[in-house]
DNA sequence: CGTAAAATTGACTGACTTCAAATTCGGTGG
DNA sequence: CCACCGAATTTGAAGTCAGTCAATTTTACG
Protein backbone atom coordinates (compact mmCIF):
# COMPACT_ATOMS: atom_id res chain seq x y z
CA UNK A 1 0.00 0.00 0.00
CA UNK A 2 1.08 3.41 -0.80
CA UNK A 3 2.45 5.35 2.49
CA UNK A 4 1.95 8.86 1.25
CA UNK A 5 -0.96 9.66 3.79
CA UNK A 6 1.29 8.63 6.59
CA UNK A 7 1.12 11.87 8.07
CA UNK A 8 -2.56 12.48 8.19
CA UNK A 9 -2.60 8.95 10.46
CA UNK A 10 -0.32 10.63 12.61
CA UNK A 11 -1.82 13.73 13.18
CA UNK A 12 -5.78 11.90 13.59
CA UNK A 13 -3.44 9.75 16.08
CA UNK A 14 -2.47 13.08 18.01
CA UNK A 15 -6.51 13.67 18.53
CA UNK A 16 -7.41 9.81 18.74
CA UNK A 17 -6.56 6.98 18.71
CA UNK A 18 -7.34 5.02 15.70
CA UNK A 19 -7.27 1.20 15.14
CA UNK A 20 -5.34 -0.69 12.55
CA UNK A 21 -8.36 -0.86 10.49
CA UNK A 22 -9.23 3.10 10.63
CA UNK A 23 -5.47 3.50 9.89
CA UNK A 24 -5.94 1.42 6.73
CA UNK A 25 -8.90 2.98 5.68
CA UNK A 26 -7.19 6.56 5.89
CA UNK A 27 -4.38 5.25 3.57
CA UNK A 28 -6.93 3.97 1.41
CA UNK A 29 -7.99 7.16 0.75
CA UNK A 30 -7.49 8.35 -3.07
CA UNK A 31 -5.90 11.28 -3.66
CA UNK A 32 -3.59 13.05 -6.19
CA UNK A 33 -0.17 14.40 -5.28
CA UNK A 34 0.90 18.05 -6.65
CA UNK A 35 3.77 20.29 -5.87
CA UNK A 36 3.48 24.14 -5.11
CA UNK A 37 5.93 26.57 -5.07
CA UNK A 38 5.68 29.16 -2.95
CA UNK A 39 2.78 32.05 -3.33
CA UNK A 40 0.68 29.03 -5.17
CA UNK A 41 -2.48 28.55 -4.32
CA UNK A 42 -3.73 25.49 -2.75
CA UNK A 43 -7.55 27.10 -2.49
CA UNK A 44 -8.24 30.32 -3.69
CA UNK A 45 -10.81 32.83 -2.07
CA UNK A 46 -14.40 32.34 -3.41
CA UNK A 47 -13.91 29.34 -5.88
CA UNK A 48 -16.11 26.36 -5.44
CA UNK A 49 -14.70 23.49 -3.40
CA UNK A 50 -14.38 20.10 -4.68
CA UNK A 51 -11.34 18.64 -2.75
CA UNK A 52 -9.44 18.58 0.85
CA UNK A 53 -5.85 18.98 0.66
CA UNK A 54 -2.97 17.31 2.99
CA UNK A 55 0.51 19.15 3.35
CA UNK A 56 2.88 16.26 2.69
CA UNK A 57 5.78 18.54 2.97
CA UNK A 58 6.79 22.21 3.30
CA UNK A 59 4.52 25.07 4.96
CA UNK A 60 1.79 26.98 3.66
CA UNK A 61 -0.72 29.69 5.39
CA UNK A 62 -4.59 30.69 5.17
CA UNK A 63 -5.19 34.32 4.30
CA UNK A 64 -7.95 36.99 3.79
CA UNK A 65 -7.96 40.41 2.21
CA UNK A 66 -9.37 43.69 3.07
CA UNK A 67 -10.86 45.90 0.62
CA UNK A 68 -7.30 48.25 0.63
CA UNK A 69 -5.29 45.22 0.04
CA UNK A 70 -4.23 44.85 3.64
CA UNK A 71 -3.86 41.13 4.69
CA UNK A 72 -4.21 38.87 7.20
CA UNK A 73 -2.49 35.78 7.59
CA UNK A 74 -5.22 33.65 9.87
CA UNK A 75 -3.12 30.17 10.08
CA UNK A 76 0.37 28.46 9.69
CA UNK A 77 0.29 25.03 8.41
CA UNK A 78 2.59 22.14 8.53
CA UNK A 79 2.98 18.63 7.30
CA UNK A 80 0.33 16.09 8.30
CA UNK A 81 -2.05 19.12 8.48
CA UNK A 82 -5.15 18.70 6.68
CA UNK A 83 -4.98 22.08 5.38
CA UNK A 84 -8.48 22.69 3.78
CA UNK A 85 -11.21 20.69 6.28
CA UNK A 86 -12.18 24.40 6.62
CA UNK A 87 -13.19 25.33 3.25
CA UNK A 88 -14.06 22.15 1.83
CA UNK A 89 -17.26 21.44 3.80
CA UNK A 90 -18.27 24.35 3.07
CA UNK A 91 -19.73 25.74 -0.44
CA UNK A 92 -17.36 28.74 -0.86
CA UNK A 93 -13.77 29.17 0.35
CA UNK A 94 -14.03 32.01 2.68
CA UNK A 95 -10.43 32.74 2.22
CA UNK A 96 -6.96 31.58 0.54
CA UNK A 97 -4.48 29.08 1.61
CA UNK A 98 -1.05 29.60 -0.30
CA UNK A 99 2.51 27.43 -0.02
CA UNK A 100 4.69 29.61 1.96
CA UNK A 101 7.70 27.53 1.05
CA UNK A 102 7.98 24.44 -1.62
CA UNK A 103 4.97 22.32 -0.61
CA UNK A 104 3.76 19.04 -1.47
CA UNK A 105 0.30 18.31 -1.06
CA UNK A 106 -2.25 15.42 -1.58
CA UNK A 107 -5.88 16.51 -2.74
CA UNK A 108 -8.85 14.15 -1.96
CA UNK A 109 -12.14 14.58 -3.29
CA UNK A 110 -14.34 16.04 -0.87
CA UNK A 111 -16.59 12.98 -0.85
CA UNK A 112 -14.18 10.68 -0.28
CA UNK A 113 -13.27 12.36 2.86
CA UNK A 114 -17.06 12.65 4.30
CA UNK A 115 -18.10 9.81 3.44
CA UNK A 116 -15.18 7.88 5.40
CA UNK A 117 -15.58 10.49 8.25
CA UNK A 118 -19.49 8.72 8.91
CA UNK A 119 -18.35 5.38 8.05
CA UNK A 120 -15.55 4.92 10.78
CA UNK A 121 -16.41 7.37 13.76
CA UNK A 122 -12.79 7.69 15.65
CA UNK A 123 -11.68 9.08 11.94
CA UNK A 124 -14.95 11.38 12.01
CA UNK A 125 -14.45 12.65 15.52
CA UNK A 126 -10.60 13.11 14.88
CA UNK A 127 -11.70 14.97 11.84
CA UNK A 128 -13.76 17.11 13.81
CA UNK A 129 -11.43 17.62 16.51
CA UNK A 130 -8.87 18.82 14.48
CA UNK A 131 -10.97 21.84 13.25
CA UNK A 132 -11.90 22.62 16.50
CA UNK A 133 -8.30 22.87 17.39
CA UNK A 134 -7.65 25.22 14.40
CA UNK A 135 -10.89 27.17 15.72
CA UNK A 136 -9.19 27.37 18.93
CA UNK A 137 -5.77 28.48 17.14
CA UNK A 138 -7.46 31.13 15.80
CA UNK A 139 -9.38 32.24 19.00
CA UNK A 140 -5.77 32.60 20.25
CA UNK A 141 -4.31 34.72 17.42
CA UNK A 142 -7.54 37.23 17.66
CA UNK A 143 -6.66 37.43 21.43
CA UNK A 144 -2.91 37.94 20.40
CA UNK A 145 -4.02 41.14 18.04
CA UNK A 146 -6.07 42.46 19.66
CA UNK A 147 -4.74 42.35 23.27
CA UNK A 148 -1.15 42.14 22.95
CA UNK A 149 1.62 45.00 22.16
CA UNK A 150 3.75 44.04 19.12
CA UNK A 151 6.56 42.28 21.23
CA UNK A 152 4.30 39.65 23.16
CA UNK A 153 3.01 39.58 19.76
CA UNK A 154 6.09 38.41 18.31
CA UNK A 155 7.18 36.44 20.88
CA UNK A 156 3.61 34.48 20.84
CA UNK A 157 4.18 33.61 17.49
CA UNK A 158 7.51 32.37 17.91
CA UNK A 159 6.77 29.97 20.97
CA UNK A 160 3.80 28.14 18.76
CA UNK A 161 5.42 27.90 15.64
CA UNK A 162 8.45 26.75 17.72
CA UNK A 163 6.93 24.15 19.85
CA UNK A 164 4.80 22.82 17.14
CA UNK A 165 8.02 22.49 14.73
CA UNK A 166 9.02 20.24 17.62
CA UNK A 167 5.87 18.22 17.76
CA UNK A 168 6.75 17.13 13.94
CA UNK A 169 10.45 16.63 14.68
CA UNK A 170 11.58 19.53 12.32
CA UNK A 171 13.26 21.50 14.66
CA UNK A 172 13.35 22.14 18.55
CA UNK A 173 11.10 25.00 20.45
CA UNK A 174 15.10 26.18 21.27
CA UNK A 175 16.32 26.22 17.94
CA UNK A 176 14.49 26.39 14.68
CA UNK A 177 14.25 27.47 11.37
CA UNK A 178 10.74 30.19 10.48
CA UNK A 179 8.98 29.48 7.83
CA UNK A 180 8.09 32.61 7.22
CA UNK A 181 9.67 36.28 5.90
CA UNK A 182 9.28 39.32 7.65
CA UNK A 183 6.12 40.30 5.64
CA UNK A 184 4.22 37.21 6.72
CA UNK A 185 5.07 37.52 10.37
CA UNK A 186 3.73 40.93 10.04
CA UNK A 187 0.22 39.82 8.35
CA UNK A 188 -0.19 36.85 11.35
CA UNK A 189 0.62 39.68 14.12
CA UNK A 190 -0.93 42.46 12.39
CA UNK A 191 1.14 44.94 12.08
CA UNK A 192 3.90 46.59 9.79
CA UNK A 193 6.98 44.58 8.12
CA UNK A 194 9.24 47.37 9.20
CA UNK A 195 7.49 46.90 12.95
CA UNK A 196 8.16 43.41 13.02
CA UNK A 197 11.77 43.92 11.87
CA UNK A 198 12.23 46.50 14.41
CA UNK A 199 10.38 44.04 17.02
CA UNK A 200 12.56 41.17 16.47
CA UNK A 201 15.34 43.26 16.79
CA UNK A 202 14.31 44.22 20.14
CA UNK A 203 13.74 40.64 21.22
CA UNK A 204 17.40 40.03 20.62
CA UNK A 205 18.35 43.07 22.43
CA UNK A 206 17.05 42.01 25.00
CA UNK A 207 18.56 38.62 24.99
CA UNK A 208 15.59 36.72 24.74
CA UNK A 209 16.32 35.08 20.68
CA UNK A 210 19.04 35.45 18.96
CA UNK A 211 19.12 35.03 15.05
CA UNK A 212 20.35 34.64 11.66
CA UNK A 213 18.45 35.46 9.04
CA UNK A 214 15.48 32.89 9.09
CA UNK A 215 17.50 31.03 12.26
CA UNK A 216 15.69 31.39 15.58
CA UNK A 217 17.20 30.33 18.60
CA UNK A 218 16.19 30.73 21.66
CA UNK A 219 17.99 31.77 24.97
CA UNK A 220 15.86 30.89 27.43
CA UNK A 221 12.31 29.25 26.42
CA UNK A 222 10.72 29.80 29.71
CA UNK A 223 11.85 33.57 29.81
CA UNK A 224 10.74 33.97 26.49
CA UNK A 225 7.21 32.38 27.15
CA UNK A 226 6.79 34.33 29.88
CA UNK A 227 7.12 37.38 27.68
CA UNK A 228 5.23 36.00 25.01
CA UNK A 229 2.18 35.71 27.95
CA UNK A 230 1.94 32.01 25.94
CA UNK A 231 0.29 29.03 27.56
CA UNK A 232 0.11 26.13 25.26
CA UNK A 233 -3.33 24.84 26.15
CA UNK A 234 -4.51 26.25 23.75
CA UNK A 235 -2.83 23.91 21.13
CA UNK A 236 -4.44 20.92 22.76
CA UNK A 237 -2.01 18.54 22.04
CA UNK A 238 -2.28 16.91 25.21
CA UNK A 239 -5.70 16.73 26.25
CA UNK A 240 -5.67 13.35 26.44
CA UNK A 241 -8.50 13.11 23.23
CA UNK A 242 -12.17 12.83 23.01
CA UNK B 1 -43.02 15.93 22.63
CA UNK B 2 -41.49 18.82 24.30
CA UNK B 3 -40.18 21.50 21.81
CA UNK B 4 -37.35 23.28 23.70
CA UNK B 5 -34.91 21.59 21.36
CA UNK B 6 -36.80 23.27 17.89
CA UNK B 7 -34.52 26.51 17.88
CA UNK B 8 -31.62 23.75 17.40
CA UNK B 9 -33.36 22.45 14.39
CA UNK B 10 -33.60 25.51 12.83
CA UNK B 11 -30.31 26.02 12.78
CA UNK B 12 -29.60 23.06 11.64
CA UNK B 13 -31.67 23.33 8.74
CA UNK B 14 -29.97 26.63 7.83
CA UNK B 15 -26.97 24.12 7.15
CA UNK B 16 -28.47 20.99 5.92
CA UNK B 17 -31.95 19.44 5.10
CA UNK B 18 -33.11 17.32 7.99
CA UNK B 19 -35.75 14.63 7.58
CA UNK B 20 -38.69 14.87 9.61
CA UNK B 21 -37.07 11.58 11.74
CA UNK B 22 -33.89 13.77 12.20
CA UNK B 23 -35.95 16.47 13.40
CA UNK B 24 -37.73 14.03 15.96
CA UNK B 25 -34.45 12.83 16.77
CA UNK B 26 -32.87 16.45 17.76
CA UNK B 27 -36.18 17.00 19.82
CA UNK B 28 -35.24 13.93 21.78
CA UNK B 29 -31.99 14.79 22.74
CA UNK B 30 -32.05 14.65 26.77
CA UNK B 31 -31.23 18.18 28.45
CA UNK B 32 -31.59 20.30 31.03
CA UNK B 33 -32.80 24.34 31.25
CA UNK B 34 -31.33 27.16 33.16
CA UNK B 35 -31.76 30.44 33.40
CA UNK B 36 -28.66 32.88 33.21
CA UNK B 37 -28.23 36.74 34.47
CA UNK B 38 -25.83 38.90 32.57
CA UNK B 39 -22.26 37.76 33.08
CA UNK B 40 -23.34 34.16 34.38
CA UNK B 41 -20.87 31.47 33.23
CA UNK B 42 -22.24 28.88 30.96
CA UNK B 43 -18.71 27.41 30.75
CA UNK B 44 -15.80 28.63 32.34
CA UNK B 45 -11.90 28.67 30.68
CA UNK B 46 -9.68 25.72 31.87
CA UNK B 47 -12.57 23.55 33.11
CA UNK B 48 -13.62 20.00 31.66
CA UNK B 49 -16.58 19.88 29.32
CA UNK B 50 -19.38 17.57 30.23
CA UNK B 51 -22.28 18.99 28.43
CA UNK B 52 -22.72 21.04 25.15
CA UNK B 53 -25.18 24.18 25.64
CA UNK B 54 -27.78 25.34 23.29
CA UNK B 55 -28.91 29.10 23.59
CA UNK B 56 -32.52 29.05 23.43
CA UNK B 57 -33.30 33.16 24.67
CA UNK B 58 -31.16 35.84 25.14
CA UNK B 59 -27.04 36.24 23.76
CA UNK B 60 -23.89 34.89 25.04
CA UNK B 61 -20.08 35.65 24.00
CA UNK B 62 -17.04 33.94 23.91
CA UNK B 63 -13.95 35.64 25.43
CA UNK B 64 -10.38 35.12 26.64
CA UNK B 65 -8.17 36.69 28.89
CA UNK B 66 -4.31 37.88 28.67
CA UNK B 67 -2.07 38.33 31.38
CA UNK B 68 -2.50 41.68 31.83
CA UNK B 69 -6.24 41.39 31.87
CA UNK B 70 -7.03 42.45 28.88
CA UNK B 71 -10.06 40.85 27.03
CA UNK B 72 -10.86 39.74 23.58
CA UNK B 73 -14.28 38.70 22.82
CA UNK B 74 -14.23 36.17 19.89
CA UNK B 75 -17.69 35.58 19.16
CA UNK B 76 -21.11 36.60 20.22
CA UNK B 77 -24.32 34.57 20.36
CA UNK B 78 -27.92 34.44 19.56
CA UNK B 79 -31.01 32.28 20.18
CA UNK B 80 -30.36 28.69 18.33
CA UNK B 81 -26.82 29.05 18.43
CA UNK B 82 -25.30 26.41 19.82
CA UNK B 83 -22.39 28.04 22.48
CA UNK B 84 -20.50 25.20 23.22
CA UNK B 85 -19.98 22.79 20.74
CA UNK B 86 -16.32 24.40 20.46
CA UNK B 87 -15.11 23.55 24.34
CA UNK B 88 -17.34 20.71 24.69
CA UNK B 89 -15.21 17.90 22.15
CA UNK B 90 -12.28 19.31 22.94
CA UNK B 91 -11.46 18.03 26.77
CA UNK B 92 -10.53 21.38 28.46
CA UNK B 93 -12.11 24.57 27.74
CA UNK B 94 -9.56 27.21 26.00
CA UNK B 95 -12.10 30.28 26.49
CA UNK B 96 -14.79 31.07 28.96
CA UNK B 97 -18.45 32.02 27.63
CA UNK B 98 -20.38 33.87 29.61
CA UNK B 99 -24.60 35.25 29.06
CA UNK B 100 -24.27 38.85 27.69
CA UNK B 101 -28.27 39.32 28.72
CA UNK B 102 -30.68 37.30 30.69
CA UNK B 103 -30.49 34.21 28.99
CA UNK B 104 -32.00 30.31 28.50
CA UNK B 105 -29.83 27.46 27.67
CA UNK B 106 -30.69 23.93 27.38
CA UNK B 107 -27.33 21.46 28.83
CA UNK B 108 -27.38 18.44 26.71
CA UNK B 109 -24.59 15.39 27.33
CA UNK B 110 -21.83 15.33 25.24
CA UNK B 111 -22.08 12.05 24.58
CA UNK B 112 -25.75 12.17 23.59
CA UNK B 113 -24.55 14.89 20.91
CA UNK B 114 -21.69 12.83 19.57
CA UNK B 115 -23.77 9.53 19.30
CA UNK B 116 -26.67 11.07 17.39
CA UNK B 117 -23.80 13.09 15.14
CA UNK B 118 -22.50 9.72 14.28
CA UNK B 119 -26.08 7.68 14.02
CA UNK B 120 -27.00 10.74 11.72
CA UNK B 121 -24.94 11.86 9.22
CA UNK B 122 -27.69 14.65 8.00
CA UNK B 123 -27.27 16.15 11.81
CA UNK B 124 -23.55 15.09 12.07
CA UNK B 125 -22.50 17.64 8.94
CA UNK B 126 -24.86 20.11 10.03
CA UNK B 127 -22.76 20.11 13.78
CA UNK B 128 -19.71 19.90 11.79
CA UNK B 129 -20.57 22.73 9.34
CA UNK B 130 -21.75 24.80 11.95
CA UNK B 131 -17.98 24.55 13.96
CA UNK B 132 -17.02 25.66 10.65
CA UNK B 133 -18.90 28.60 10.01
CA UNK B 134 -18.03 29.87 13.89
CA UNK B 135 -14.31 29.27 12.56
CA UNK B 136 -14.98 31.44 9.22
CA UNK B 137 -16.56 33.81 11.14
CA UNK B 138 -13.20 34.04 14.08
CA UNK B 139 -11.15 34.26 10.67
CA UNK B 140 -13.01 37.21 9.59
CA UNK B 141 -12.92 39.00 12.78
CA UNK B 142 -9.08 38.32 12.63
CA UNK B 143 -9.27 40.05 9.63
CA UNK B 144 -11.18 43.19 11.18
CA UNK B 145 -9.00 43.48 14.11
CA UNK B 146 -5.69 42.98 12.58
CA UNK B 147 -6.06 45.26 9.42
CA UNK B 148 -9.10 48.04 9.69
CA UNK B 149 -9.27 51.09 11.00
CA UNK B 150 -11.59 51.82 14.08
CA UNK B 151 -14.24 53.06 12.07
CA UNK B 152 -14.26 50.09 9.71
CA UNK B 153 -14.01 47.87 12.69
CA UNK B 154 -17.20 48.85 14.37
CA UNK B 155 -19.18 49.27 11.01
CA UNK B 156 -17.92 46.27 10.42
CA UNK B 157 -19.66 44.49 13.73
CA UNK B 158 -22.57 46.49 13.51
CA UNK B 159 -23.28 44.92 10.01
CA UNK B 160 -22.90 41.21 10.95
CA UNK B 161 -25.27 41.67 14.06
CA UNK B 162 -27.47 43.31 12.38
CA UNK B 163 -27.65 41.23 9.46
CA UNK B 164 -27.54 37.73 11.97
CA UNK B 165 -30.51 39.38 13.89
CA UNK B 166 -32.84 39.72 10.87
CA UNK B 167 -32.00 36.34 10.00
CA UNK B 168 -33.62 35.18 13.89
CA UNK B 169 -36.68 37.90 13.53
CA UNK B 170 -35.12 39.68 15.83
CA UNK B 171 -34.73 42.76 14.39
CA UNK B 172 -34.03 44.40 10.84
CA UNK B 173 -30.49 44.90 9.23
CA UNK B 174 -31.42 48.51 9.42
CA UNK B 175 -32.86 48.73 12.72
CA UNK B 176 -32.14 46.85 16.06
CA UNK B 177 -31.01 47.00 19.36
CA UNK B 178 -27.43 46.19 20.84
CA UNK B 179 -27.07 43.63 22.70
CA UNK B 180 -23.98 44.81 24.14
CA UNK B 181 -22.53 47.89 25.99
CA UNK B 182 -19.43 49.80 24.64
CA UNK B 183 -16.93 48.40 26.52
CA UNK B 184 -17.59 44.57 25.40
CA UNK B 185 -18.10 46.07 21.66
CA UNK B 186 -14.63 47.09 22.46
CA UNK B 187 -13.29 44.14 23.05
CA UNK B 188 -14.66 42.22 20.30
CA UNK B 189 -13.21 45.08 18.56
CA UNK B 190 -9.40 45.28 20.37
CA UNK B 191 -9.35 49.31 20.87
CA UNK B 192 -10.44 51.22 24.36
CA UNK B 193 -14.15 51.86 25.16
CA UNK B 194 -13.66 55.86 25.05
CA UNK B 195 -12.43 55.04 21.41
CA UNK B 196 -15.22 53.15 20.64
CA UNK B 197 -17.40 55.63 22.32
CA UNK B 198 -16.05 58.54 19.97
CA UNK B 199 -16.23 55.64 16.86
CA UNK B 200 -19.96 54.97 17.34
CA UNK B 201 -20.33 59.18 17.45
CA UNK B 202 -18.29 59.54 14.32
CA UNK B 203 -20.24 56.92 12.62
CA UNK B 204 -23.61 58.95 13.27
CA UNK B 205 -21.82 62.38 12.50
CA UNK B 206 -20.95 61.03 9.06
CA UNK B 207 -24.87 60.00 8.64
CA UNK B 208 -24.48 56.20 8.82
CA UNK B 209 -26.20 55.46 11.33
CA UNK B 210 -28.87 57.17 14.11
CA UNK B 211 -28.54 56.16 17.76
CA UNK B 212 -30.30 56.21 21.15
CA UNK B 213 -28.24 53.97 24.31
CA UNK B 214 -28.21 50.71 22.55
CA UNK B 215 -30.31 50.91 19.06
CA UNK B 216 -29.38 51.51 16.21
CA UNK B 217 -30.76 53.05 12.82
CA UNK B 218 -29.03 52.57 10.31
CA UNK B 219 -29.46 55.43 7.68
CA UNK B 220 -28.11 53.86 4.22
CA UNK B 221 -27.52 50.13 4.32
CA UNK B 222 -25.19 49.76 1.31
CA UNK B 223 -22.93 52.62 2.61
CA UNK B 224 -22.28 51.30 5.95
CA UNK B 225 -21.26 47.73 4.41
CA UNK B 226 -19.10 49.97 2.37
CA UNK B 227 -17.65 51.85 4.83
CA UNK B 228 -17.53 48.41 6.37
CA UNK B 229 -15.50 45.91 4.31
CA UNK B 230 -18.61 43.71 4.97
CA UNK B 231 -19.32 40.87 2.33
CA UNK B 232 -21.74 38.52 4.22
CA UNK B 233 -20.16 35.31 2.53
CA UNK B 234 -18.53 34.45 5.67
CA UNK B 235 -21.18 34.16 7.76
CA UNK B 236 -22.52 31.21 4.45
CA UNK B 237 -25.73 31.84 5.19
CA UNK B 238 -26.37 31.07 1.81
CA UNK B 239 -23.94 28.67 0.60
CA UNK B 240 -26.74 25.98 -0.41
CA UNK B 241 -25.51 23.52 1.75
CA UNK B 242 -23.20 20.76 1.89
C1' DC C 1 28.37 38.88 -11.16
C1' DG C 2 23.76 40.74 -11.61
C1' DT C 3 19.24 41.17 -10.15
C1' DA C 4 15.01 41.06 -7.50
C1' DA C 5 13.31 40.08 -3.09
C1' DA C 6 14.02 40.60 1.73
C1' DA C 7 15.82 42.98 5.50
C1' DT C 8 17.27 47.17 7.67
C1' DT C 9 17.70 52.15 8.95
C1' DG C 10 16.09 56.99 9.82
C1' DA C 11 12.92 60.78 10.43
C1' DC C 12 8.40 62.14 10.93
C1' DT C 13 3.39 61.54 11.71
C1' DG C 14 -0.88 60.20 13.53
C1' DA C 15 -4.47 56.97 15.24
C1' DC C 16 -5.45 55.32 19.22
C1' DT C 17 -4.44 55.03 24.33
C1' DT C 18 -4.19 56.76 28.91
C1' DC C 19 -5.71 59.21 32.74
C1' DA C 20 -9.11 61.82 34.99
C1' DA C 21 -13.55 63.71 35.53
C1' DA C 22 -18.43 64.76 34.46
C1' DT C 23 -22.87 63.33 32.89
C1' DT C 24 -26.67 60.25 31.82
C1' DC C 25 -29.23 56.03 32.31
C1' DG C 26 -31.81 52.32 34.49
C1' DG C 27 -33.45 50.11 38.15
C1' DT C 28 -34.78 50.09 43.26
C1' DG C 29 -36.83 51.43 47.39
C1' DG C 30 -38.94 55.04 50.14
C1' DC D 1 -43.80 59.52 41.89
C1' DC D 2 -39.38 60.77 43.01
C1' DA D 3 -34.75 60.30 45.23
C1' DC D 4 -30.88 57.60 45.01
C1' DC D 5 -26.98 54.79 43.39
C1' DG D 6 -23.97 52.06 40.58
C1' DA D 7 -23.13 51.13 35.90
C1' DA D 8 -22.68 52.88 31.43
C1' DT D 9 -21.71 56.64 28.57
C1' DT D 10 -19.52 60.84 27.38
C1' DT D 11 -16.00 64.57 27.35
C1' DG D 12 -11.20 66.67 27.53
C1' DA D 13 -6.27 66.91 27.35
C1' DA D 14 -1.85 64.86 26.91
C1' DG D 15 1.16 60.97 25.67
C1' DT D 16 2.85 56.99 22.93
C1' DC D 17 3.17 52.91 20.26
C1' DA D 18 3.17 51.78 15.89
C1' DG D 19 2.45 53.50 11.03
C1' DT D 20 4.16 55.97 6.92
C1' DC D 21 7.43 57.36 3.62
C1' DA D 22 11.75 57.05 1.57
C1' DA D 23 16.21 55.24 1.05
C1' DT D 24 20.00 51.87 1.78
C1' DT D 25 22.00 47.39 2.58
C1' DT D 26 21.99 42.48 2.56
C1' DT D 27 20.65 38.03 0.85
C1' DA D 28 19.37 34.39 -2.26
C1' DC D 29 19.90 32.55 -6.55
C1' DG D 30 20.35 31.95 -11.60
Amino acid sequence: MATDLAPMVRKFSLWKELSADDQAAVMALPYQLATLDPGDYVIRQGSATTHSCLLLQGFAFRQKLAQDGGRSISAVHMRGDIVDLQNSLLGHADHSVQALTRAQIARIPREAVTTLAFERPSIGLAMWYDTLVEASICREWLLNVSRRDALTRIAHLLCEIGLRLETLNLGTRSNFELPMTQDQLADATGMTPIHANRTLQELAARGLISRTMRTITVNDWSKLQRAADFEPGYLHLADGGI
